[in-house]
DNA sequence: GGCTATCAGTTTGTGTGCAAACTATTTGCA
DNA sequence: TGCAAATAGTTTGCACACAAACTGATAGCC
């Protein structure tokens, strides 16, 4: 957080910029930052996921871990490669984070007597009370983010086709 | 990558879904994993560095390292505070990853001699010569979403939106 | 039946991100 | 002047994120 403004005055002198090239092949502002897609998409996804974390603070759970919450609320035992495939996420990453979501008392982890190899993550008790609190969240972020449900629509729409695109 | 599709098949049994509330007060999908635009944020935003990936590795350089390389391009003496602001980055994040981009020889870190606080990160003549590489990387980038420049600039327009919403 | 390829998860190593504690300067003010 | 507060970076601890190597289990196939 702390986010300062986008100028500020330059550190030393050497205000001369990099010209090296030939300057007629040179379209100056295609690498210039503040037009990035990438950036606004990195930046975007940072500050937003900042937006969360108070409000999952007081429930014990991070970013990554409120979607696991929320996929395994929509159907409970999931296997890892389920995860995986829902939340777009390596095993190698939901593998540690799924033990932290079971030290933490909201699923349990065991394997699938029908197939040893798979393992059925599912909902505690806990876990599927904590959805009533996780009910309070998308409101207050919407009201934070302070944009009507047209614009959000619009920006999902967006992201969802950059995903489309990205896919393969 | 290796981005799997959507559905699954149900891992075991138990299609019953759970629903152990009130059912009068409850908007069904109001955590439907797939409408929240957190998650798309997120998924785009990783989906998206990922296509760069492959085009910076042979730059020897991750994605942030080349956001800080956008902003060193721009201007070359900045602060560890001045990129801080720029890339919206934590300093404690910026410390390590610039001391790498020492190591990989695109830049130079020494104090500021005006100020001893303050760092100065500059370019080194290899840091500089990298941009030619780089220029090549935007469009290929544009070519692989396959979108037009309208809706990119679109949806810059509406993460932008975003980012200052979320801002503080 | 037994062997091999495939599959599901886990582990390891590297690189972010961020909060909090810490160090070294510099500023500002009594 | 002298010293407390503010400032700029660094370090530490924890949690992702991903590639690659590894382990155990299952499925094919002869």
């Amino acid at each position: 957080m702390t986010v300062t403004p986008r100028t500020g005055a330059a550190m030393s002198s050497a205000p001369k910029e990099a010209a090296a090239e030939p300057a007629a092949t040179e379209p100056e502002d295609l690498l210039a930052l503040d037009r990035q897609v990438c950036f606004a998409l990195a930046v975007a996804s940072r500050s937003v996921i900042a937006l969360y974390r108070p409000l999952l603070e007081p429930m014990g759970i991070t970013h990554p871990q409120y979607l696991v919450m929320l996929a395994l609320w929509e159907q409970s035992p999931l296997s890892v490669k389920q995860l995986s495939g829902l939340l777009q996420l390596d095993p190698g990453t939901l593998s540690p984070l799924l033990k932290r979501l079971e030290a933490s008392g909201y699923v349990t982890r065991r394997r699938d007597p029908r197939d040893e190899r798979a393992l059925a993550v599912e909902l505690t008790k806990e876990g599927l009370a904590l959805r009533e609190q996780a009910l309070r969240v998308p409101p207050a972020i919407m009201e934070r983010l302070d944009m009507t449900a047209d614009e959000l629509g619009a920006l999902h729409r967006s992201l969802t086709r950059v995903i489309a695109a990205a896919a393969p």
